[in-house]
DNA sequence: GATTAATTGTGTCTGCCGGACACAGTAATG
DNA sequence: CATTACTGTGTCCGGCAGACACAATTAATC
């Protein structure tokens, strides 16, 4: 799995010339979760859109499971560069790069969840943020820490501001608003703190990127200052 | 779906006594999850211990979507009671709680993704989180924002340090840890912030828990009493 | 008590999926 | 030219979610 992630294959020298390449696999594959979603991507679909049968996909992965590896590694790509920030802006703007990697291809919540081989795309990212912090006096374990909680944060958020074709139930911002607004109206004695902030809040939405960034970053600040001092 | 998460059906009058209850064909799929992960959970394996036909369990469910959706209700169960603790504690022991409840059903980090319906347990969770900060003179946005933050980070703990099985490529926490050293040995030249913090970090793992959840009540801290003040 | 209507369980069928495997074609090496 | 390594194809399997027609059961109605 690693030698596909890092591309680190031997190539052959004698035998056919091979039709497509692993890369233009992965590209068909993410084309279609970009337009339909993780579980309309299925190994008929995309060879359906290149010159190849069905089973000609597995001379260049062994699975499925591997090719959305190579598909997820392949779309997140390298974090953009942006040097010279002290470490709070370097986090912050990180935080918003990657949210805006996962607004690209929201599967890419799906696929990379759990413990896994990294790509090298992936550990592109996660030593751009570490590289924030190697200054901050924090220890090697503290700083992996932090852009672990990070990145949680930036996760979950796209997690659940988005609906998931296929395999969640399907539902828009305004339908699941309106369904919790009729539950808490016909069960409120039962959530009566969720009602009363529910009804001091009244959409000011989306948010919550900047709050939870904010109270991290100012916890984090916390730690750093008085590592330092 | 409402009516299937909340029980909130008329039961029929007339024709033949059901054979099981929806309670029961949910309990017989947790089970198989927690035993054999999410994607064993099939119909066809739910009816073959039950004295059913698979035909028979879309008389209760729609389908499995839904189906999935009233197991993890149901597998998440209500919150611990832990009345009177000040807002720090009671948010610590919520995160605590959850993570615990994550562990004994990991599928439920895959099943409860994306903007979805919430069940009344799900929803007394919520509610929990939220009555601890309701006295905290944070507005009602700012505490659904701040348990938000709070149990994103539960949840990516959970969901990083799981392998689930079928899904994604199973590895192990060591065999994790060696290809991550492997890679970095060949390539440390590209990510030398990475490399110098695993260094120094030496596995003194599994404080992530604890790490992300004080920075994020320093950061809440930080701002209540800001408020208050 | 007989009829009607609502509801449950069953068996059959379709279309899709991932993948195993044997086989034929192709290209470089000796 | 023969060998060897490799690529692409077609066929087949088991498993999946679900549509649908049909038989069996029960309560309400006449």
């Amino acid at each position: 799995m690693t030698e596909l992630l890092w591309g680190t294959q031997p190539t052959p020298s004698r035998g056919p010339k091979p039709a497509v390449t692993l890369a233009e696999i992965a590209e068909v594959g993410i084309r279609i979760a970009d337009a339909e979603g993780l579980d309309a991507v299925s190994m008929q679909r995309i060879a359906g859109e290149l010159p190849v049968t069905k089973m000609a996909l597995y001379r260049y992965v062994p699975g499925k499971t591997e090719l959305v590896a190579v598909m997820s590694d392949l779309a997140m790509g390298p974090p953009p560069e942006r040097p010279g920030l002290p470490w709070r802006e370097a986090l912050r703007t990180f935080a918003f790069d990657l949210y805006d990697g996962f607004m690209k291809h929201p599967w890419l919540l799906q696929s990379t969840i759990g413990r896994r081989p990294l790509g090298p795309n992936e550990l592109t990212w996660m030593e751009r943020g570490v590289a924030a912090l190697s200054d901050s006096g924090l220890t090697g374990a503290e700083q992996l820490d932090s852009i672990f909680v990070l990145t949680s944060h930036v996760r979950n958020l796209g997690q659940q501001s988005t609906t998931f074709p296929g395999r969640s139930i399907g539902l828009t911002e305004e339908g699941f608003s309106e369904s919790l607004g009729e539950i808490l109206r016909t069960e409120a004695e039962r959530f009566p703190s969720l009602t009363a902030a529910l009804q001091t809040s009244a959409d000011s939405r989306n948010q919550g990127l900047d709050f939870g960034l904010d109270r991290i970053l100012d916890g984090l600040e916390l730690l750093i200052t008085a590592r330092k001092g």
